[in-house]
DNA sequence: CTTATATTTAGACTAAATCTAAAATAAGAA
DNA sequence: TTCTTATTTTAGATTTAGTCTAAATATAAG
C-alpha cells in the first residue's frame, strides 16, 4: 500500500464526487456529475483516477455482474443486493461466517483473499403491486 | 420455464461443447472448441444459442466480474472461486446459511430471489514456490 | 534553471455483446 | 404437396465500456 497518496485536482474532484454519491456510479455516471459541476476531464484521466483511488484504498471498485464496474466510497466490509426490477443497489452490513470460507479453505486449498456476496431480488417499492 | 425446448443443430451443438466442458468457458472459448469440432456459426447465433439455452435452464451464465460472461453445464447450486494469478475457477458446493439470507430480507425488505458468493484467492498450484 | 518523472489529454483502438435486415429453415393450414 | 407464417441463422454494422498511445503539461529533484 502507497503511503504518498498524491491527490491532483482532478482525482479529488472524482474522489468527492463519489464520497458525494450513495448509489454506487458507473465511470459514465461520474463523469455526468464532473460535468455537472464544472469539470470537463478526459475519460481516460477519469479511469486513470479510478484505478489510482482503487489501487490506493481510497474508493471500491465493485463488478456486480453488470459488465460496468460501479464505485464505491463505503470501505466498511458490506455486499450488495440489486433490484432486478429497478437496478436499485442496497447494501447488507452482515457478513458470511468466517468457518464458512475456513472449510473452503480445506476443501479447495486455495487461500481465499477476498469475497463478495451478490445477492439480487425484487426491492420494497418494487413489491408494491407486484403480480407475482 | 418453456416445456417446449427447440434444439437446432446450432443450439445442439454449443450445449454439447458445454456439457463438455468443466473449465467454465467464454462465449469466446465456445466459438474456439465449435470451430474445432467443424462447426462455424455466426456469431451472433452463438450469442443467441447461449440466451436461449440459459432461459430455458440448459446452462447457466455466470459473471464472475471480469467483464466477460462465462457458461456452466453444472446446474446444480455452488458458487465460485477464481485463482487471482492463473484465473482458473473452481467449484465450492458448501451453500450459505438460509437464516443469514432470511435475515438479510427482514432487514432490507428485498425478496431475495438468487444469490453468488464470488471468492478470489490463490489455488494450490500458485500457492507452491510463492515469495508472498 | 535544467532535467527527470508523473499526469493529463484527445483520440485511436479493443473486446464483448447486441442489433439489423435479408436469407434460410421449419411449422402449420388447405 | 403447396402456400403462408413464424422462427432461426447469417454477415456485418453498431454499441458500450474500457484501454492504449503519443504529445503536451505539470510537478519534483538536483
Ligand atoms: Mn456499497
Ligand atoms: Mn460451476
Ligand atoms: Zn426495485
Ligand atoms: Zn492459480
Amino acid at each position: 500500500m502507497n503511503t504518498n497518496i498524491r491527490l491532483t485536482p482532478q482525482r479529488k474532484a472524482v474522489l468527492e464526487v463519489i464520497k458525494n454519491s450513495n448509489d454506487h456510479p458507473t465511470a459514465g455516471d461520474i463523469i455526468e456529475r464532473l460535468a455537472r459541476d464544472g469539470y470537463h476531464f478526459a475519460y481516460g484521466t477519469v479511469y486513470n483516477s479510478l484505478k489510482y483511488l482503487t489501487d490506493n484504498g481510497l474508493i471500491r471498485e465493485l463488478k456486480l455482474g453488470e459488465g460496468v464496474s460501479r464505485y464505491d466510497g463505503n470501505l466498511h466490509d458490506h455486499h450488495h443486493l440489486q433490484c432486478k426490477i429497478c437496478g436499485k443497489i442496497d447494501e447488507v452490513d452482515h457478513d458470511i461466517s468466517p468457518q464458512w470460507l475456513k472449510d473452503i479453505e480445506k476443501e479447495t486449498g486455495f487461500a481465499i483473499e477476498s469475497h463478495q456476496v451478490m445477492l439480487k431480488g425484487i426491492c420494497p417499492s418494487c413489491r408494491e403491486g407486484d403480480s407475482g
